[in-house]
DNA sequence: AAGTAACCGAGACGGTACGTCGTGTCTTCAC
DNA sequence: GTGAAGACACGACGTACCGTCTCGGTTACTT
C-alpha cells in the first residue's frame, strides 16, 4: 500500500485516518463514505490519504484489520475436542457478526471487490484466508483423532459450511439463523 | 417502475436505453456505467431515464431481464428423469454462464444490492427467485417419484448447492468449476 | 465568450455571478477573489461559472463592465468649448477614480492582462478603446474649432496625457495626484 | 531578505536559486513559475527558498537583479554632451529591452506588485529608483549646461519621457517602437 | 579534536483551490 | 404532453502548491 518513504510517514495520521474510517463507513456505509469526510473527520489532508492509500476501501478494510487486531477478535477456532459443537460455536458466532454494522462495512468491500480485482485480493488476504486456514486446521485435528474420514475433502467443507451463510448474507433471500447453521451442520456432518 | 402515463410512453426510446444499458454494463461494468453514458448512448434524454426508472441499477436490470427473455434462456429446469443427471446439467450451465460478460454485470447488480434494498428486492424477485422455484420444482418431482426422502429440507438442499458456487464467485477465493459442482453434488446427493 | 447554447442560459445565475463577482474582488482584491468564492456568493455551482467564462478574470472584466454600464458611467468626456477644462476636468475624475475600490478591481485585470493575452484583450476592447475614444473625439473637436494645430498628434497627445498617471498607478512611484494633472497639462498643452 | 546567520549560508544554492529562478520565469512566465518548480530545479529544500526569501517574487527579483549586474546591464545614461541624442539612445534601449524575455519577468513583477506593496517597494528599489535617478542626473546635467530650463520640473519630464512607453507596454494597446520615442521626445524637448 | 549548532536536501504534513465528472432536477423547444 | 437536449445546484473527485514541520547528513564555528 505504500510507495513513498515509510519511515517519515506520520503514524498520529495514520491512526487518525484508520480510526475516522472505520467510523464513517460504520455509520454511513462504505458506498457513502468519501475520502474527503474520512480526512475531514480524521483533521488530515486529502493527500495524506491518496498518498498511502489506493483507494477508499484500501483504506476501509485496512482499518477493518486494525479493528480485527484487537484483543480476541482473531481468526481463531474453539477446540474443545468435539467437532461438531466447535463448528456449531464458530457458526453460531459468524451469525451474530453478521448481524453487526462492522460486518455491513465487510459486506461493503465484498461488493467493492466486484468491481476491483486488487481489492478482492486484498479482502481476501486479509479477512477471509486467515479464517478458512483456522477452520482448515480444526478440521485436519478432527481428521487426525479420526472425527472425520481421512480422505475427506476439507476445501469441499468448508465452501459447504459457509457457502449458504454467504448466499443468504449476499444476495439476501432471507436472514442468516442459528436454524440455517445447524440445519447444514446436520446436512453436512451426518452423525 | 413506471408512474407517468404507460400508455404514451416511447417504446423506441424504452429499448434504445436498454439496449445502451446492457452494452455500456458489459463494456465497462456496472460501477462506471452512468446514466449518463446511457442517455448518450441510447441519444436520449437524461430525463427519459429518470422517468421510468429510478437508478441505474434498475435500469441494468431490467436490461438483463430482457436480454435472458430471449429464446432458451428462462429459467427452466431440465428434467431426465434423473436429479443427479439435470442438476449437474444446469449447475455445469451456471457454471458456464458465470464466465460470461453478462455474469459479470449480475455481479455488479449484487454488489449494488448490498448498499440499496431496492435493489437487493428487485434481484431478487427477477433473477434469483424464479430459478430458485424451478430448482424446488424440480427437486419436488424427484420427491414424488421417491428419488429424494420425503422429509427433505428442500430450502437447504437449494443453499447446500449454490452457496458453494457463489462463495467462490463473489468472494474470489478461487474459479467456479466443474469439478466443484461434481464435489458438491457428491457430498450433498450421496448415492 | 460563450460556447453552449446562449438561448438556454439562466439570466438569475448570469447577474447573481456578476454581482458576486464584482463584490468578492472589491472586498478582497483580484487575486484573493477564487472562482469557489464566487459560486458559493452567487449560490451557483462552479461548472455554470466555467461554462459562461474561461478565467476569474474574464467574470470579474464583465463585473466591472456591467456596472460602469450604469447611469452616467460611461466613457463621455465633458465638453465645455474650453479644451483645457474640460481635459483637467476628466482626469481629475480619473484621478479620483483611482483612489475607488472599483479601480483596484481594474489594477487586478491590468495585472492578469500580463500574463493572459486574451485578458489583456478584453481589458483594452471594454475598458481602455471607448474611453481613448472618447478622448480622441474631444480633442479632434479641438482641432476643428482650431484650439489646436491641425497636424498634432492626437494618439500621441492622449499617451502623453495619461501615460503619467498610469506611470505612476502602476509602479506606484507616487500615489497619482491633481498637481499631477495640472503640471501634465501645463507641459503638454502649453497655452 | 535575511534573517538567519548569513555567515553560514550556502552560496552554492543561493546561486542555484536564483539561477532556476531565473531560468522558469524565463520559460513560463512569472505567474506559473512555483517555489516547488524552482526547488526542483535548483536541486534545493523548499525550506531553504523559505529561509532567504519571503515570496517567489522575491526571489525573481533577486534573480533579475543578479542579471542586470552583469557587464554594462547597469542604469548608467549615456552622456555625450547632447541631451536629446542621449534620451533618444536611451529610450531606443529600452524599447530594444522591452522585447526581450527577461522584461516578461519584469512585467510580471510589476503585476504581482499591484497585488502585494511589499514587491512594489521591492521593484521600485531595485529597479525602478536606480535607474531614474541616472536620468535625473542626466537631466541635471543637461540643465547646468543650459539645455534645459533651470526652473523645468525633472520628476515630471521622466514621467512624460517612459509614462508613454509603460503605458504602452502595460495596457498593451500597441507595441513600444522607435517612431513612439521620437515623436515623445520631439513633443516634451521641443527645439 | 570533539562537540554542537546551523544549514542543507528531502519530502510528509494540514490546507485551499483547482477544474472535471456525475448526480438528479428543471427549463426550453420540436413534434 | 412526451421526448431530446442540456443548463442548473450540488458534492466529490484526484491534483497542484502553499507554507510549516520533521528528519538525517553534512559543515564550520566553539571550547
Amino acid at each position: 500500500m505504500s510507495t513513498p518513504s515509510e519511515a517519515r510517514r506520520s503514524q498520529d495520521s495514520r491512526l487518525a485516518i484508520l480510526e475516522a474510517a472505520f467510523a464513517e463507513a460504520s455509520e454511513k456505509g462504505l458506498h457513502s463514505t468519501t475520502i474527503e469526510s474520512i480526512a475531514a473527520r480524521a483533521g488530515v489532508g486529502k493527500q495524506t490519504i491518496y498518498r498511502w492509500w489506493k483507494s477508499k476501501a484500501a483504506v476501509v478494510l485496512e482499518a477493518l484489520e486494525e479493528e480485527a487486531a484487537r484483543p480476541g477478535r482473531g481468526a481463531s477456532f474453539p477446540d474443545t475436542g468435539d467437532l461438531r459443537a466447535d463448528l456449531r460455536t464458530q457458526m453460531r458466532g459468524v451469525v451474530r457478526a453478521m448481524r453487526t454494522p462492522a460486518f455491513a462495512t465487510y459486506r461493503g468491500l465484498i461488493a467493492a471487490a466486484q468491481a476491483d480485482p486488487e481489492i478482492a485480493r486484498a479482502v481476501n488476504d486479509v479477512i477471509i484466508a486467515p479464517r478458512v486456514h483456522a477452520c482448515l486446521d480444526r478440521l485436519r485435528r478432527a481428521q487426525q483423532v479420526g472425527q472425520l474420514d481421512g480422505d475427506a475433502d476439507l476445501d469441499l467443507l468448508v465452501e459447504l459450511l459457509y457457502g449458504p451463510l454467504y448466499y443468504r448474507l449476499l444476495l439476501q433471500t432471507e436472514p442468516v439463523s442459528n436454524a440455517q447453521v445447524d440445519a447444514v451442520l446436520a446436512a453436512v456432518l451426518p452423525a
